[in-house]
DNA sequence: GAGATTTGACCCCC
DNA sequence: GGGGGTCAAATCTC
């Protein structure tokens, strides 16, 4: 039964995914193609009873069946431990996001406006990237317990995996539950809508396009899409990988057509965003 | 000096 | 025994 309930949470999120593209692809579609676009919401709208289907067969009752730790848990004979630390995984919400990331300000949107402090960075077996570990700034202080894991996905490298652990309950806990409720677009209309005021975008840095399912306790992806950022743009939030003084690139050929990362330089970007979560809270506070 | 990050090691579960 | 999650000392940054 966890396998199957494991398997519907993939299902739901490899079908958000597919919505999500879908919608993408319609917004980027010529207008003047209405069979085009017609077909593109015909495909988006399928996935979406798709998605209610697979959520209908597997109902998100469980906690995490995707956790590792989906056993008894542990802790008892962990000398020397927090036993605590490993008896909470058992019980714990999980909350997965999945977020896209095509443009500088679209990686504020992996922070949540919340403090994380790292605690540990893992390769993962399979995995062509590292799995970052955050937990609480406040854990100590105030003993939240949140945790979070960011990992950019095999398929997509501008695509995170981002998975919340617990629940905040310390100070941030209404923030957190404010960004994890982010209010989510329609879709094509609203990417068409955040593409006419690219401009507008472009001086705000504000615009973000997003598309989020977000369920307490279960693993619903949601990808998060976003348009293209002008170079100068990037160099002022990145002067030490964008191209003017750089080893890191980023091209506009991505397949959606947003600013992508030019593969050969994914390191430096890789580093930045594993190692200065700080950065993009800071990115959050300034919105 | 305080707080954050890195990274090797430890522990539990499968 | 291996993989994943966490700890904690060392190191780094401001």
């Amino acid at each position: 039964m966890v396998e199957l309930r494991g398997e519907g949470q993939t299902l739901t999120s490899e079908l958000a995914y597919v919505r999500a593209m879908a919608r993408e692809l319609e917004a980027k579609m010529d207008p003047d193609k209405v069979a085009a676009m017609e077909l593109c919401r015909a495909l988006a709208s399928s996935v979406d009873r798709s998605i209610r289907l697979a959520m209908s067969c597997f109902p998100p009752d469980s906690q995490h069946a995707g956790s590792p730790r989906g056993g008894d848990g542990g802790g008892a004979g962990n000398a020397g431990r927090d036993d605590a630390t490993f008896k909470k995984r058992k019980g714990m919400a999980k909350v997965r996001r999945q977020v896209r990331v095509t443009s500088v300000q679209d990686m504020a949107r992996l922070d949540d406006g919340l403090s994380w402090r790292k605690y540990g960075q893992k390769d993962i077996l399979g995995a062509k990237y590292p799995r970052a570990y955050f937990r609480c700034t406040h854990r100590h202080t105030q003993g939240c317990n949140a945790t979070k894991q960011v990992q950019r996905t095999d398929g997509d490298p501008l695509l995170f995996d981002v998975v919340y652990i617990g629940e905040h309950t310390c100070g941030q806990a209404s923030a957190a539950a404010a960004a994890q409720t982010a209010p989510p677009l329609a879709g094509a209309e609203s990417v068409q809508q955040h593409a006419g005021q690219e401009q507008q975008r472009q001086s705000s840095l504000l615009a973000v396009e997003t598309e989020e399912i977000i369920h307490q306790g279960v693993e619903p992806m949601a990808p998060f899409l976003f348009t293209t950022t002008p170079a100068d743009v990037v160099d002022s939030y990145f002067p030490f990988i964008s191209p003017a003084n750089s080893d890191c690139q980023f091209s506009s050929d991505f397949s959606a057509g947003s600013v992508g990362v030019d593969m050969d330089h994914e390191a430096p970007f890789d580093d930045f965003f594993f190692n200065h979560p700080e950065f993009f809270q800071s990115e959050i506070q300034n919105l």
